[in-house]
DNA sequence: TCCGTAAATGAGAATGACTATCGCTTTAGG
DNA sequence: CCTAAAGCGATAGTCATTCTCATTTACGGA
């Protein structure tokens, strides 16, 4: 079977994946390659049905099953909106600290990310709530929500 | 029919939801009310199990379609985390601004607030992204991930 | 106060994103 | 090359949420 990538997966990141799903006694196999893939070639969070229409050779029932094996073991993040349909993209650890816009018209999701001082504002503060509270703080979320300029 | 209020609406609140519900047309009801006064009551935010459980008069499918109600006038919002079960709590012009801590180990959502100085630093940084981006700025969302002390 | 009409209610049916099942296929590794 | 375990995928099932529709309630005019 041919198989066209629809985007590559470098040496590094191949590794990085292998090595998280390992940590679960998973292997990265070429369905979860196929999503991985996917998921790079999108640029922003997709839905699962905008996955199996960016690679028709995925299975609906493997593609749900195996992004949750990628969750586990850290290689994708689960998006959650007001919208019908979860969202997955690539981990932060594999890509870089981001957030999210949020169209509330058409339920899209795009990536940014905070100036480096913003940043830095954020977690100190959100490091004060922590310890106020007794909270064991693992991530933040910062969303923005309003209409994308297709929608407007 | 002898009706006990969880909490009390006081009359400025009651004035401000049925004005906002007047504006989309709807009637501040006597389910609606009584949805109100749960989410007072619980002074967190609430699954719809939640809710109609602290309220047994309530009726599923009444709950749920009030709800949504609720929200399109913009007298609730409705939470949604990586959970089960939607989360509805009091629209933030209704109380305050503030943010939210996710437990993610049994879904508990509570809330907190950033200190003055953190929340302009963010809101200034968010207002230059959105400049950037040609994405029109509704609202910001702030959520902290973790294990609540209950969980630990 | 008494209608008439329109909105709201609530019990149950329907929807649909997601999950579980299970027999078949592929892979690792001796 | 063999074997046992892991992955795959078609399909059936689950369950939060939404829809339907007959009944009840409430607003406004007479």
């Amino acid at each position: 079977m041919k198989t066209e990538p629809l985007a590559t997966i470098d040496t590094e990141l191949d590794e990085q994946i292998t090595d998280l799903l390992r940590q679960s006694d998973q292997r990265f196999t070429k369905g979860r390659r196929a999503l991985v893939e996917a998921l790079l070639a999108g640029g922003q969070p997709m839905t699962i049905p905008q996955v199996l229409k960016a690679d028709t050779r995925l299975a609906q029932s493997s593609a749900y099953r195996n992004l949750v094996v990628l969750e586990a073991a850290g290689v994708v993040t689960r998006i959650v909106t007001n919208d019908d349909f979860a969202r997955y993209e690539l981990a932060e650890h594999l890509t870089h600290h981001h957030h999210h816009l949020i169209c509330s018209s058409c339920g899209d999701v795009a990536d940014f990310a905070l100036d480096d001082q913003a940043e830095a504002g954020l977690d100190k503060a959100l490091h004060k709530i922590a310890a106020a509270t007794g909270f064991t703080v693992e991530a933040h979320r910062l969303d923005l929500l309003g209409v994308c300029s297709d929608c407007d």
